[in-house]
DNA sequence: TTACTTCTTTAGTCATGAGCCTAAGTTAAT
DNA sequence: ATTAACTTAGGCTCATGACTAAAGAAGTAA
């Protein structure tokens, strides 16, 4: 369960546009690499492929910026996962040698459990609402 | 879910190991590269590794070989992991940016789900028995 | 002892990709 | 026209995965 610095970072980025969501303002790239401490010029690629999902709608020239394309609780966590790193959801084997097949099949099984726990997330469980941060306080 | 060559030739040549286990022949290296169709030299490393894990024994010289240190049954697929390919247990997230621990602790969720996933099987699971084979026939 | 067999250890190669940066475009509001 | 933003393309460096190779050590048997 290693995960690349890339998924992170989108999973952070979209929470962030997750808080930010049904504001009709548009959030900057340096706003949002600020707030979750991303390397700027990363951040772009990332939010390029979260665009080409359709995750997030971005809007160029004064006053442009990116939001959520849809509700927090509409984006399961899998499809994050597919748009900036897909291959984590492949499910393919070599069916080589006497074992392969036995092989295969099992992984194929821990894949499938693996993809039905990330299913049951949406982006509404990533995002810190400010009632949370009060919570330390009581 | 992608595995690395080494993790899926580690579980295959595991499997073919506990075929053979309760023989007291050992296995060559040649054998078994050959029987699970892996590059031999690459090989050589994977069973240093297993080795190097407790999960098989060697001798060498004449007789000398590879044989699986305990029964399949009592080789759950983490140790497998772990041997090979240890990070992908790991559960190290960042905690950076406004939404670091939150996404860190869903990830942390997910990741104890898959090693629950993961410990639930063992090496037996693996096995290809011939009865197995015997199946397609009927 | 000597030769032979098999594992053991270490070093090296090669291609690939992650992560990050630079810089020149393009669009839209004022 | 100017400016603030996103867009796109490319390049760079470093680490890693997947092998290959070969010298070394340990058993076995003549």
């Amino acid at each position: 369960m290693k995960l690349s610095h890339k998924l992170e970072y989108a999973c952070r980025v979209l929470a962030q546009l997750g808080r930010r969501y049904g504001q009709d303002k548009l959030a900057h790239i340096e706003t949002l690499a600020t707030a979750e401490a991303i390397p700027a010029n990363y951040l772009v690629q990332i939010l390029n492929e979260l665009r080409g999902a359709g995750l997030i709608i971005s809007k160029r020239g004064k006053q442009g910026g990116y939001a959520l394309a849809r509700a927090p609780q509409k984006i399961a966590l899998t499809e994050i996962v597919e748009a900036v790193d897909g291959e984590l959801l492949e499910r393919s084997f070599e069916d080589s040698g006497h074992s392969g097949a036995r092989v295969a099949s099992i992984w194929s099984d821990v894949g499938e459990c693996f993809e039905a726990k990330l299913r049951a997330y949406t982006l509404d469980d990533f995002i810190v609402k400010d009632a949370d941060a009060e919570m330390y306080y009581i």
